[in-house]
DNA sequence: GAGTGCGCATGAT
DNA sequence: ATCATGCGCACTC
């Protein structure tokens, strides 16, 4: 078990990691401190390059570890997305026949928010729906992804 | 453990 | 505004 602080656009994350170093968990912290050991720098680099918008794919290991078999099947799904598109909820919950609520509770629980882009999940009326993070974050980053693509195809 | 009630990051009317 | 909805959690037995 090891983590890091980083300061981010959306605010300060605190990120832990197991012991093969594998990403467990992507939280908001209120400890507004920067603290990044040795291990973390190769993944906080890739997290700074997203921000920065030099990254749109995370390549790391990750462990997502206490959510149910339900849970996986709609991070599986998140996990296609591709950067700066949106989907809905009801999109989700169709495709594993289930209720858009559930999958916004799946979502909730996203242990790796970021890395797994629940902020490309939004409502049917075109509203963003919440985040974990904030919503300001979530506006934040599909407005980031929308314009990091825009200038790439100019 | 099985059953139930309830709160949601929703959606359609 | 109101209802249907599915999942997980917190209760009860």
């Amino acid at each position: 078990m090891y983590f890091a602080c980083v300061k981010t656009p959306v605010g300060f994350l605190e990120i832990l990691f197991d012991n093969s170093l594998a990403v467990t968990k992507i939280s908001l912290t209120n400890l507004e401190k920067t603290c990044i050991p040795g291990i973390a720098l190769n993944f906080v680099e890739q997290l700074n390059a997203y921000f920065v918008g030099k990254l749109s794919e995370f390549n790391y290991p990750v462990n997502i570890q206490n959510v149910s078999e339900f849970d996986r099947a709609v991070l599986d799904l998140t996990l296609k997305i591709p950067y700066a598109h949106t989907v809905t909820y009801n999109w989700i919950a169709n495709k594993l026949n289930t209720s858009p609520r559930a999958v916004g509770q799946a979502l909730k629980r996203n242990p790796l928010p970021i890395v797994i882009p629940c902020h490309r999940v939004i409502k049917s009326d075109g509203t963003t729906g919440g985040y974990s993070l904030g919503i300001e974050a979530k506006q934040w980053l599909i407005k980031h992804e929308k314009s990091v693509l825009l200038i790439k195809s100019y």
